[in-house]
DNA sequence: AAAACGAACAACCGCCATGTG
DNA sequence: ACACATGGCGGTTGTTCGTTT
């Protein structure tokens, strides 16, 4: 109550902040369109306004202008929205740059409240534009429960507790090779070889884990399987020279493979893709965005993606981040500082 | 009728990049 | 090269309003 008090007695020294009455606004419009806004540091005592400059800019590029466009977005407003996402990320003012009259506010505002629903209850997840499979995970709760001894799980279930939970980190990671995996077994044979850029120590300890786990049966049903000749095959050629490019190892996270993008001078962006399409392959995507700690990937989809690999790196720092326990930290760094170092990873 | 709740959106905050002296 | 000012940006918070109980 003090603060509700605080925020509605004004202090002549202290620039006024909450809602604008249409006064103000009044005050803001006229002295703009009589002088410009000029230094928005000076426009508030030259207005006569007791805000801050940084308010007054605020609400005049996100209200008051006149070439702003109110009212609800159309279906081709939406789509373009979401096809920009889809390449940009949370790029608002750049999405914005192509929607005329538009703020990036606005945008903002209307992707978290309406659009980003929408797409999650088409199944798309909004973060990656890819059908979310978060699903696949617990699809595999039963076998890990399985995996973990029940009658134990009766007789001691906090120490099986504590067991399960490292699991769970275990079959995470060795999903993430198995995508790896699926993404070189799929390309040209001679590509396979190019898992040994993750280094031997990955090589062998989590090739042995995915087999082991293959065998067992914790890899989820739906998944191609690895054959023990590919896995010699790789580990039988440690020397060769890559060829694998981020597209390639990536093409399974970013539905990136059809789209294109175009730049203009003014940092306007086109793409020509209607919606991003599902790969042929089980998608390494994060679950839910509120949850997922891998949020940052989307940011990694931008036009610079496309035209050189600059944020190569970076995407794998965001597998260090998703990767990291304290039991093999080390293991994992080696994997990304390898990563990292290829050709095509641009520091 | 009114309290509780949730959706929508305006506004703010903090960080960062750039420009300027 | 450095410090400072300014403006842009994305994330978050606060307020309002409509709906439900």
């Amino acid at each position: 109550m003090q603060q509700m008090m605080k925020s509605t007695t004004q202090d002549e020294n202290v620039p006024k902040k909450g809602p604008w009455t249409p006064e103000e606004d009044q005050k803001l419009i006229d002295y703009i369109q009589k002088h410009g806004h000029g230094s928005w540091r000076a426009l508030p005592a030259l207005a006569g306004l007791n805000r801050c400059g940084k308010s007054c800019r605020l609400r005049w590029t996100n209200y008051l202008r006149p070439d702003i466009k109110r009212g609800k977005f159309s279906e081709e407003e939406e789509q373009i929205i979401i096809n920009l996402h889809a390449v940009l990320g949370n790029k608002w003012s750049a999405i914005a740059q192509n929607l005329p009259g538009r703020t990036d506010n606005e945008i903002k505002n209307f992707w978290n409240t309406h659009l980003k629903k929408k797409l999650l209850q088409m199944g798309i997840d909004p973060v990656t534009h890819r059908k979310r499979t978060d699903l696949n995970i617990l699809a595999n709760l039963p076998q890990l429960l399985a995996a973990a001894n029940f009658s134990n799980l009766i007789n001691n279930p906090w120490e099986n507790a504590l067991r399960l939970q490292p699991d769970a980190t275990q079959l995470a990671r060795l999903h993430m090779l198995h995508n790896i995996l699926q993404v070189l077994s799929s390309s040209p044979p001679s590509n396979l070889d190019a898992l040994n850029f993750l280094g031997p120590n990955f090589r062998d300890h989590q090739l042995q884990e995915y087999l082991r786990m293959q065998a067992e049966g914790l890899l989820s049903s739906g998944q191609t399987v690895l054959e023990t000749k590919d896995i010699g095959h790789i580990q039988s050629n440690n020397t060769q020279n890559l060829e694998i490019t981020p597209q390639t190892l990536f093409s399974d996270c970013h539905s990136m493979k059809d789209t294109k993008v175009y730049a203009n001078s003014n940092n306007q962006y086109g793409t020509s893709f209607p919606v991003p399409q599902p790969t042929h392959l089980p998608p390494l995507v994060p679950a839910s965005p509120e949850c997922s700690t891998v949020n940052q990937m989307d940011d990694k989809i931008n036009p610079n993606d496309i035209s050189n690999h600059s944020s190569t790196s970076t995407t794998f720092e965001a597998w260090g981040d998703l990767m990291d326990d304290e039991a093999s930290e080390n293991l994992w760094k080696d994997i990304i500082d390898q990563a990292s170092s290829q050709p095509w990873s641009i520091s």
